[in-house]
DNA sequence: AAGTGTGAAAAGTTTCACAGCG
DNA sequence: CGCTGTGAAACTTTTCACACTT
């Protein structure tokens, strides 16, 4: 028997929606030089893909291209905005303000792109504070209520490997639906979850691998 | 006309060097618990892979299972670290020591995990070195000279976006074969140079995507 | 003429299922 | 018996090529 799938965008290649967050932002840049109109070929070399997948990827969602012509600057920045969710900033908390987790509280290049970090949380949170970090620092125990008072959706996890599937577990029951997992571990999480890693290490191995 | 390729791995799906970390991490915590054999539905599982994925991967370089046991933890995890050319440690350059830059030095993750930063550069080194970095900070006038003198191959990029290209290309020439980007820019490079792209913010625009 | 939208082909990847070995 | 190694099937994603619109 087949699922009917009430699906809204179910079909949508998960590469596609990385490839939109990238035509954004060359489409910010365009649209900061007041240029109106664009084609697929220009587009897709500034976003580094094939004219012909970009134009698929685009199409997954409407049409909204004129032929002969291209596309509306402003109008794809917004859908695309919409798309991916965009449309309001949303808030994130930082776990585990640890060495590198107190390295991206200072860097505030997430804030730049429209995420505000609006709290960490830490075992030792006094530590935390005293290294010159501005977002308030709360103690781990805080986590749930907080979650839910600010019905955060999304965490940053920078917590030591050893706990990080504990503290993944608190967030997901506590309300979390996207986490940004910097711990090298494979996190298991419900199908409702989204995991996205960041492997500093497993990159430069990948380099490794292919600088000859 | 055809290059006839001396292709001595070429035909390993890319998404499978991205594996060989991860089967690389999980055989060192085998290791470390002494177990000398494992089969590969309990490593699959550690990976959070299938085992069937699993065994195909491990065959695009060879056969050193033994049937009705498995595979031997210690000699797998050698010919994995010969494969992705960490047999020796990797001298690694930062470029660019600002607010990403200088958090990335305080946090000595990759150390850890058998990477060396031996230096870092930026336009402004002595602001960098009161940021309380250990590593030595030179200007980056000297990039070239020293790429060449230490013979580095990898290089993590943290300049401002608008530099990035110019930077990548001085080192592309200097010699630099492995660039782990942090700018959110597409980065152009000729075929015998990879790049691999950490970009945080659109991270987090995935995630947001998928919650609801 | 220029450039989109899209079926269909090609390429790349994963999963299955089972023969074969220790 | 248990588990690897692997050809073939299934699935996913990319690329091509061209009809069609402005």
């Amino acid at each position: 028997m087949e699922i009917p799938e009430k699906t809204s965008r179910i079909d949508i290649p998960k590469k596609a929606i990385y490839r939109l967050s990238i035509y954004y932002r060359c489409l910010q840049k365009l649209r900061a030089n007041d240029v109106d109109t664009v084609s697929s070929t220009t587009l897709a070399r500034a976003a580094g893909v094939k004219p012909a997948q970009l134009r698929k990827d685009l199409a997954y969602f409407g049409q909204f291209g004129t032929r002969g012509l291209g596309y509306p600057v402003e109008i794809l920045a917004t859908i695309i905005r919409d798309t991916l969710g965009r449309e309001h900033l949303q808030p994130v908390i930082l776990v585990g303000a640890g060495n590198l987790g107190s390295a991206l509280l200072r860097y505030h290049g997430f804030e730049k792109e429209g995420f505000e970090v609006i709290a960490a949380f830490d075992a030792n949170p006094e530590a935390t504070r005293a290294r010159g970090v501005s977002v308030p620092v709360f103690s781990d125990s805080e986590l749930e209520s907080f979650i839910d008072t600010h019905a955060v959706k999304l965490a940053i996890l920078c917590v030591p490997v050893e706990f990080a599937q504990a503290v993944v577990n608190r967030l997901v029951v506590a309300g979390i639906q996207g986490v940004l997992n910097f711990s090298p571990i494979v996190l298991e999480v419900g199908p409702e979850v989204t995991v996205n890693n960041v492997d500093l290490a497993m990159e430069l191995e990948h380099l490794s691998y292919f600088i000859h």
